[in-house]
RNA sequence: GCAGCUGUGGCGGAAUUGGUAGACGCGUUAGACUAAGGAUCUAAUGCCCAAUUAGCGGCCUGCGAGUUCGAGUCUCGCCAGCUGCACCA
């Protein structure tokens, strides 16, 4: 037996597979089909860490797992290749973004293929070929006829270092998601999609996926539906409309607030008494970041409006109104009524201002805190609407609103629309021309792609504008609906443009009329399994759902939901148990793992490195434990017999561990899948020898987590073909229990020992082996049994006294 | 602050969902082979007692209570950690 050598083995396997085009998906589309995916990659130029393929490994086991169980499968890979790093990169070395993607894409492709991956090597994609961003443009334009995409000015999350706009997705506690850098507001006029026209169906059609509960909670989180009601109330003579989503507690109301920026302040000028202080509050507010206004949330501040008088509209009582940077104009309708007893934040308020508070809803202490509970409430000083719950209070009430025509129910959401235009140069151009005369026109789809033309700097202007601004010959065309002159859009798209519908172009990627043929997207949709990281819940995930159903509305795919399974795995940290990062200097490569120990080693190690869904430390003493698991089955040919079936001692184990593999496969359980067949392994080392129906089993379901070795081991062993051509084994339910089992016997609750019984055994031949045992006999000696459990296959419990 | 999740050996983690806690792997210890071992093989390995012929001993799943014949698993109350949201009315 010639020595086991991955370096030779794995090199020769991955030539086989693409060479004979494998794992290529097939256009049969009588076999079913099944579709995995992962998020494809954005090619940086670190390359690889060791974090990257652990989701790929997983979709990759379900992948080669469900070619063998019969399925058509695609399983693509590809780039997603816009984005500031290669910009900046760019703008620092002065080189093409264009050349620096090709390098970084080839080098990640090396990567990739030398882990053994079963991509579909023959449907690559890359978001900045203008082949693929002709259709992103097609996409926007869609959009844009229907309406979805509008320009807006409006206050952008500026970020000073990037010099560019970012989406609310981007901000995390007010600083730039990429540099850190604290982001600021600037007006600039922006590209906007209009999001939030689809966050009812955002929200209502996760009940018919399949997604792990923390992406629904998180993704329901951020469209954060409320439901409530909008009241008006007379001030001053005039009408001010204010949200509530405790429409029950109008007769708590003791005062009124509104944002700084409410627009009827500067009505009210001449009637506000202290105007100036209002002023400099307005002016102290403007000059907070929205992050300072939140993490200062804790101390209320607020200045009352003099002159000003509110009417509560149930109870004609008149009550003041104050302005205060706790009520955000950008939600609801920037002005609030005060529930101090029934509302934390109003509650801190009124006691800082000393204003009175009515309790509405009794069943809290209101001298305490604000008494919020929902559930357990029963309105009281509330007129007709006295002794009800909460839930039938908000109904009658907002039924009485409606009636006097003063108020009516009204859903709001924090899902904000998405703001599309970056001003940079690595992105898809917006196909779009301002005419004079007919406003914002769309290029024809004839004249897509509108490439990306060639520019001697990639910096942003000096006023944050894309540096396509400075192509006057570019910039300058022609009005495609009058024929006028018109300037193009130099903004261009975010990176989340090109990802939102890469998962259908892989469907059938080379095709020029169509973003896909009808015909492949209908083979093909939905995504049956889609894993990928939690960080891109709230941005890629739920846009690429909102393009989809916009898709599904024009009649272009046929699904309403793109992905039908999401699941989520951890991240890898350094063995140090920090984030692997350069300046942690804690990371390890993917390449050096494949060097010394080879690639099924490391396949094997990133599913067996513990839960695939939490993070987790790398541990070099992991992967060699792994090999040394592989040198194992590959010295199982020492002890390979002539024996063609499964021994009869082994036939229960054998039916047990397929059954573990595969079940453990399909919920995320790798490690334990592992575990089994390192089980099943070391049974075969106790006997000293393994059957070749028996080692035939085991290299199959080891296959999908390291398939070079099996492939090579199944060629030494002359079992016939290629493990890829083979089937799936499968498992005889009646087989995986032994004949005699082991029950476990307890006396008040306590384990005493074990009995051998037939595992069709009844309690009275259970109690028949207890007693014939002398040991545990004496436990019971001299005592009185007065309770007998048994639970067949499980426990016998005695109760004595 | 609010919501959700999680707490199991020296470490990563198992536990058929209420039925012998600690599978599997790492690490550690002893032995074998050896010129040598950071290779390989064999055995032991939760903790505490006992041990040259010495155990079907006791204690163990963050802490405290409860339900049950039986609790890592269910309930209640604490404590700690992680994640999400963060003045969204």
């Amino acid at each position: 037996m010639k020595e086991y050598d991955p370096s030779s083995i794995e090199k020769k396997w991955q030539d086989h597979w693409e060479a004979n085009g494998v794992f290529h998906a097939t256009n049969d589309q009588t076999k079913p089909k099944y579709y995995a995916l992962i998020e494809f990659p954005y090619p940086s130029g670190q390359g690889l860490h060791v974090g990257h393929p652990r989701p790929y490994t997983a979709m990759d086991i379900v992948s080669r797992k469900r070619r063998l169980q019969g399925y058509n499968v695609l399983f693509p890979i590809g780039w997603d290749a816009f984005g500031l790093p290669t910009e900046n990169y760019a703008i620092q070395n002065k080189v093409h973004p264009k050349l620096v993607t090709e390098r970084n894409v080839a080098h990640f492709k090396q990567q990739m293929q030398s882990i053994g991956f079963s991509f579909d090597w023959s449907r690559e994609i890359n978001t900045t070929d203008p082949d693929y961003y002709k259709w992103t443009q097609w996409i926007f334009l869609q959009m844009f006829k229907h309406g979805l995409a509008y320009k807006k000015e409006m206050a952008v999350n500026w970020c000073p270092s990037c010099k560019v706009g970012l989406a609310n997705e981007e901000v995390v506690d007010g600083c730039c998601e990429r540099c850190g850098t604290q982001v600021e507001r600037r007006m600039r006029s922006q590209w906007m999609l209009a999001i939030t026209k689809y966050a009812d169906r955002l929200i209502d059609d996760l009940e018919d996926v399949d997604y792990i509960e923390r992406v629904k909670v998180q993704q329901r989180n951020w469209i954060g539906r409320s439901e409530g009601a909008e009241v008006d109330f007379t001030v001053n003579g005039k009408t001010m409309t204010i949200y509530t989503t405790r429409p029950d507690t109008l007769f708590g109301v003791t005062y009124m607030v509104m944002s700084p920026e409410h627009p009827y302040l500067a009505e009210w000028k001449d009637q506000i008494l202290n105007y100036d202080e209002v002023l400099a509050y307005q002016k102290n507010a403007a000059a907070k970041s929205d992050f300072e206004r939140t993490e200062l949330a804790k101390d209320k501040t607020g200045v009352v409006l003099k002159g000003i008088t509110a009417i509560n509209p149930v109870t004609e009582e008149e009550i003041p109104v104050y302005v205060s940077d706790y009520v955000l104009m950008s939600y609801g309708t920037g002005a609030i009524m005060a529930v101090p007893a029934h509302d934390t934040r109003d509650w801190e308020f009124a006691k800082k201002f000393g204003l009175p508070m009515h309790e509405v809803v009794a069943g809290g202490n209101i001298n305490e805190a604000a008494f919020t509970d929902i559930e357990t409430g029963t309105l009281v000083n509330s007129g007709f609407l006295n002794g009800l719950s909460v839930e039938e209070a908000k109904k009658k009430i907002t039924e009485w609103l409606t009636e006097k025509g003063i108020g009516h129910k009204k859903i709001n959401f924090k899902l904000r629309d998405w703001i599309f235009s970056r001003q940079r140069y690595w992105g898809e151009p917006i196909p779009l021309v301002q005419c004079e005369k007919c406003g914002w026109v769309a290029l024809p789809e004839s004249e897509l792609p509108l490439l990306l033309p060639e520019v001697e700097s990639y910096e942003p202007g000096p006023n944050g504008e894309s540096p396509l601004a400075a192509m006057t010959d570019w910039v300058n065309t022609t009005c495609p609906c009058c024929g006028g002159p018109a300037k193009r859009e130099t903004d261009t798209m975010p990176q989340w443009a090109g990802s939102s519908w890469y998962f259908l172009r892989y469907m059938d990627p080379s095709n020029h009329d169509a973003l896909a043929s009808a015909e492949a997207l209908k083979y093909w949709s939905p995504v049956d399994w889609y894993n990928g990281g939690m960080e891109h819940t709230t941005l890629h995930l739920l846009y690429s759902r909102f393009w989809h159903k916009f898709l599904y509305d024009i009649g272009v795919v046929p699904t309403k939901e793109p992905y039908q399974k999401r699941t989520s795995h951890g991240m890898i940290l350094g063995s140090n148990n920090e984030k692997m990062s350069k300046s942690r200097g804690n990371v390890v490569n993917p390449d050096e793992v494949v060097a010394t120990y080879g690639a099924d080693t490391l396949r094997l190690y990133e599913m067996f490195i513990g839960d695939f869904e939490k993070a987790v430390p790398w541990s070099e003493n992991g992967v060699k434990g792994c090999r040394r698991f592989l040198e194992r089955v590959w010295k199982l040919q020492d002890f390979l017999t002539d024996e063609e079936g499964i021994s009869k001692d082994l036939e229960t184990l054998i039916h047990q561990t397929i059954r573990k593999v595969s079940q453990d496969d399909e919920t995320l359980k790798f490690n334990t899948a592992i575990a089994a067949m390192m089980s099943l392994v070391n049974a075969f080392y106790n006997k000293k020898q393994v059957t070749r129906g028996e080692l035939r089993v085991l290299l199959l379901l080891l296959n999908p987590d390291a398939p070079h070795i099996t492939e090579e081991m199944w060629e030494e062993c002359g079992f016939g073909g290629h493990v890829y051509e083979q089937k799936w084994p499968e498992w005889d339910e009646a087989k995986t229990v032994e004949d005699m089992i082991t029950l476990a016997v307890q006396v008040n609750g306590k384990s005493r020992g074990t009995i051998q019984i037939p595992k069709e055994a009844g309690k009275d031949e259970a109690m028949a082996a207890f007693h014939a045992d002398p040991r545990l006999e004496a436990l019971i000696a001299g005592k009185q049994i007065v309770k007998e459990i048994f639970v067949p296959g499980r426990i016998m419990n005695l109760v004595v006294r």
